[in-house]
Order: C-alpha cells, then sequence, then structure tokens
DNA sequence: ATGCCTGCGGTTCGCAGA
C-alpha cells in the first residue's frame, strides 16, 4: 500500500492537479495539508469519485488538514490532543486494511499534520511551533505505547539536516532550520520514529518545497519539510519511499509536492 | 538590504506562507 503526504496550498486551486495525481501514483491513502477552506467547500464528490473516503478539519482562509483513504476509516481526533488551538493543523484516522485470503485485516493509525511556521524567529509565532510541536511530542509518545502501524504524515516545517537544503547556510536564521527547531524533531526520531524517506536513502537534493519567488524551482533551491514518520511496526513494512517533484513544473502548482511510502 | 510569488478575503491592499 502507498500513503502520502501533500500540501496542496489552497485545496480548490489545487483540485486538477490533485486528481491528475491521484489516478497517476494510485495512493491508498493521502494525508492533505493547507486546504484553505472549510469543510462544505471541499471537492469532496470529485475526489470520492475516485474511490476515497474523504474527512477533513477544515477552516476559513488558512491552514486545514485532511485524509483520505480507499480503505474505511474512522476518525479519532481533529485537533491536537492536549493542545487547544482555533488553528486546523491536525487530524487522526485508524483504517481497517482487508486481510489475504480471508486472513482477518489489520489496521494502520495515520494522522495529517501541518506544523507552524514559526517564523519570524525569535517572537510568538515561533514560540507556537515550538508548543504545537512539544505537544506532538507528547501525543506521538501516547500512540507509539499503543505497538501499532502508525503514520505520521505531514509539512512539519522542519529541515531535518543540511542535505535536506540546496543552500543551507540561507535558512540558518529561519524558524524551518534553526537548532531548536531541528532538535524538536529529532526528538520525535529519538521516540522510535523512522524517516520513511531517510531510510530509504542517503542522497541529498530530494526537496519537498520550492519557494514561488526568485526562482527557486528553476534553481533547484529546494528544501525537504514534508515528512512521513514511521512506527516500527510500520518501518517493518517499508518497501519504498519517494517524492513527486515533477508537481512543481506543472502550471499553477503549490509551492510543495507529493511525498510517499510504500508498505508491503 | 529588500522584494521577488501565490492565495485569500474582500476590495484594488494586507496578511501569511517558508
Amino acid at each position: 500500500m502507498i500513503i502520502a503526504t501533500f500540501n496542496v496550498n489552497s485545496v480548490r486551486q489545487r483540485e486538477a492537479h490533485l486528481v491528475r495525481w491521484l489516478k497517476a501514483r494510485a495512493p491508498d491513502i493521502v494525508c492533505l495539508q493547507e486546504l484553505k477552506c472549510e469543510d462544505h467547500a471541499f471537492p469532496r464528490s470529485e475526489i470520492e469519485a475516485l474511490g476515497y473516503q474523504v474527512e477533513t478539519h477544515g477552516q476559513k482562509t488558512f491552514n486545514g488538514v485532511a485524509i483520505l483513504s480507499r480503505f474505511p476509516i474512522t476518525i479519532e481526533e481533529r485537533g491536537l490532543p492536549g493542545f487547544p488551538d482555533e488553528q486546523a493543523r491536525y487530524i487522526e484516522a485508524v483504517a481497517s486494511l482487508p486481510g489475504e485470503k480471508g486472513a482477518p485485516g489489520t489496521a494502520i493509525r495515520v494522522a495529517s499534520i501541518y506544523c507552524p511556521n514559526g517564523n519570524p524567529a525569535p517572537g510568538p509565532k515561533y514560540a507556537y511551533k515550538r508548543a504545537f510541536m512539544a505537544a506532538l511530542m507528547g501525543h506521538a509518545r501516547a500512540l507509539l505505547a499503543l505497538e501499532e502501524m502508525l503514520v505520521l504524515a505531514g509539512d512539519y516545517n522542519v529541515i531535518p539536516e543540511p542535505r535536506d537544503a540546496r543552500n543551507p547556510d540561507l535558512w540558518r536564521a529561519d524558524a524551518l532550520f534553526l537548532p531548536e527547531s531541528r532538535a524538536d524533531f529529532r526528538r520525535l526520531l529519538t521516540l522510535g520514529l523512522t524517516d520513511a524517506l531517510r531510510a530509504t536513502t542517503d542522497s541529498g537534493g530530494l526537496y519537498s518545497f520550492w519557494d514561488y519567488q526568485a526562482g527557486a524551482w528553476p534553481r533547484d533551491n529546494g528544501i525537504r519539510i514534508d515528512h512521513l514518520l514511521l512506527s516500527p511496526q510500520a518501518a517493518d513494512r517499508l518497501r519504498g519511499a519517494g517524492i513527486d517533484r515533477d508537481l512543481r513544473g506543472a502550471e499553477k502548482p503549490s509551492d510543495h509536492v507529493p511525498v510517499w511510502a510504500e508498505l508491503g
């Protein structure tokens, strides 16, 4: 099965891109971020027509997250537990996977996460980013104790390492690359989560975001900030991972592209 | 050193993003 994360930067503006990509990549579960619309405005029927159950946690103008699934899903959380927040940045579901040849089915828990940007740092926005990450770590610890297949996927707004940026020195003072931000992300890994892409390759030059400005895309001035973090039970089934960077070259693209992992 | 670009809301500009 393929599970993917995609920050669409307005699902209404990106509906055609999303449909085209869903048909081409054929992911089983998709985590979306930055819907930038309320639940009633989500292009639900178009996605359902492709065979997906659609669950949204939307908000007017900003933020908004969703989970699309070809398997039946039950929503566990809308909003990050222990972190009261007016901003729609977290949705969590459990998907029921069919068993093979009459064997009992299994389940996978999935969260779609839109971590705060945090700029400018320092300041209240950076404090909010740190608080969100702290709450996420607390919740991740509780979820890992369940010893389930678990995927925490989304836009983490963290560049984990220098090799995850074309020009790391340009990001030294940015909230996405400050040592404290990277430490927050590293603490998630220390809990026992695996960065799916990094489990499959040590290569640099693998980016998931290119700014709209200053010719970032043609210069390949990108950063890797969209991640799928796997519990040990999910990591054991990891068969591959990748980034669909071609979408960035489309007309009117999102500034992010989809990242995916295949679990056996 | 600053803005570049894009989306949104709601009006022709400000805010947010990263």
